[in-house]
DNA sequence: CTGATCTGCTAATTCGTATTACCTGGGATC
DNA sequence: GATCCCAGGTAATACGAATTAGCAGATCAG
């Protein structure tokens, strides 16, 4: 049977509203506990070993300090670990500075390959608000939480359901990263670039393609639907392309080794810029020019945002951090020059 | 304002009492509600989206379905990633296949460079119970998780504090690993064997040696404090040893290295084996003789112990599982032979 | 000497849910 | 006609801590 304050109550002689008061250390006007009585009760506390049930508490207040997190696969097998671990390693920093713990809700049950936020018995209450993570998060639950007024961040992801719902989030600004690199090609005297990639569904890809538009117009975009990647490197090289710039990490050392295997070299006759971190491992240690997405400081920023928003507050909801640039060594001057 | 079951009640027209009722879907001949009735209910329910407060309902029942995940160090940076994550990931594994939510104790604060489980505001109890990792897990706070009879299991170390306290854990059985090795180095036609490690202090470190000492009783033991490595290999090949036993992979790379590095081959002129992972990052990718410390499976082990000393089982509280040999490269008859 | 103020506490209530005990009206049984 | 039973609920209470209201007794002002 575990103690209560009733128990130490029972011990120090008191009646369990003066355990309360001293373990909160009120000194209010209204409750004045002389040191003989609050000592006594923190020797009783002391020797018992007792501990207030936290769970009791927040039956009465309103924080919890507890933050649920919530990733749409599992955290630490490793094929997922790298995309997580450094949102979670943000997370958990500035978790533990604000003294807050946190919750991983592995118990929602998977449907579709997918966990879901909302099934009978959903307990996302248990935390005073959620972070969300994940590649892909349907639509219709983050428009619920919304309409529910939920408290919650997402992180990395910035779609909107639908334009009346405003989901709080913390994402990564690739249309200037995007459009600074692009403009960097151009300063170094590239006529012909290229983007490869979809350009398209997620916001983060549509975001890239739309930098990459903002400086080069008229540029080449080819979404590799499957393509074979010799395809893709025929038209690029049919167009006199000097520069191509590739969605992810992997995609980019993919296209550059098969550049290379035609005796190209890089950035030579061809410069690779990739935006953004490789979403598989990559072999080679080449250093890509490009940018890194800030995921760290994203999952830091996420805490402070659902935090800010929990006390009342109400910031920008929606908060885009500068990407790293990476000057790296695949972007240089065309061979022409 | 959040829904209450006193708001459903007063929209259904019932009582509250009713309303739980009918969540938890009693059909007990004291509580018997027509399906008007019940489907009056669970409609408002629906259309309100109340669900459950999961707080509210654990003060009255015994279990909550949180699991606590106490590390004394961070989970996610890098550093430590490496030694948390496979644990972790059985443990995840595990704790999403039972339906239960996992609560990273990340408020703890850190004095002297570590965690504390034990600290004025401490939040257990949050937990139904918790499981505990890390490399050094202080003795005395297992001694008073154990006499306050806080339901926990340590996962990787299996120190006892002092032979009055019976912890719970889960480790992995390096006696017989050891031993399993060192009798196959003997069959293989090794005559002078070596141990090179600290073979006391914690208990895996001793566990080794005692393998290693059940098979090769008059076996050379090493304890490299601080030695130059290259002061170990002069005095291995001083006593003419040909299959040395480290306890850490990296060390054991370490090792084989600078054997090389004097011309020496491995296994040829000296077997190498490495008694559990590395504990840092290793450049070489060489395959190396040995067994892996079976971490996964350890944290999946882990939550099921602990479920069953909650649900009042009281199996062995104390397992050990196999580690995972690995026949590897840098094992093989000595070249005498 | 009377009322006001202060000290040092405690009884009662609250949070949201689950459970237990009981209530009511009608039909069946004796 | 009295008793019992049963369906269909509800009122009351418990869980553990926090808070609000308030109660004795001492002290002080006037």
């Amino acid at each position: 049977m575990r103690l209560t304050q009733r128990d130490i109550a029972r011990l120090a002689r008191v009646s369990q509203t003066t355990v309360s008061l001293v373990l909160n250390n009120r000194a209010d006007a209204s409750a004045r506990i002389p040191a003989e009585t609050r000592d006594r009760v923190l020797k009783v506390i002391r020797e018992t070993g007792y501990v207030a049930d936290p769970l009791a508490r927040r039956l009465q207040q309103q924080r919890n300090q507890i933050l649920g997190v919530f990733t749409y696969e599992s955290v630490f097998p490793s094929a997922s670990a790298d995309f997580y671990h450094p949102f979670l390693s943000g997370i958990e920093e500035s978790a533990e500075e604000r003294g807050l713990d946190l919750l991983l809700f592995t118990s929602a049950p998977v449907t579709d390959g997918r966990r879901r936020v909302f099934h009978a018995n959903n307990r996302l209450r248990l935390a005073d608000g959620s972070l969300l993570l994940g590649r892909h998060i349907p639509a219709e639950e983050l428009a619920r939480l919304v309409t529910e007024n939920y408290p919650f961040v997402s992180v990395g992801r910035r779609d909107n359901p639908d334009s009346s719902a405003l989901v709080p989030y913390v994402g990564a600004d690739y249309v200037s990263a995007t459009a600074t690199l692009t403009e960097r090609a151009r300063g170094l005297g590239h006529q012909q670039v290229a983007f490869v990639g979809p350009g398209e569904g997620a916001e983060s890809s549509a975001d890239r393609l739309l930098g990459f538009r903002q400086i080069a117009a008229r540029g080449l975009h080819i979404a590799p639907t499957d393509r074979p990647l010799t395809d893709v490197l025929d038209e690029l090289l049919a167009k006199d392309v000097t520069a191509v710039f590739v969605e992810d990490l992997a995609d980019a050392d993919a296209l550059a080794e098969a550049a290379r295997g035609r005796g190209l070299t890089v950035p030579g006759d061809l410069s690779v810029v990739a935006l953004g971190d490789a979403s598989r491992p990559v072999p080679s240690d080449v250093d890509y020019s490009g940018f890194h997405i800030p995921r760290k400081e994203m999952g830091r920023q996420a805490v402070g945002l659902l935090e800010a928003i929990l006390s009342g507050d109400t910031p920008d909801l929606q908060q885009l951090l500068p990407c790293e640039l990476v000057d790296g060594s695949t972007l240089a001057p065309p061979k022409g020059l």
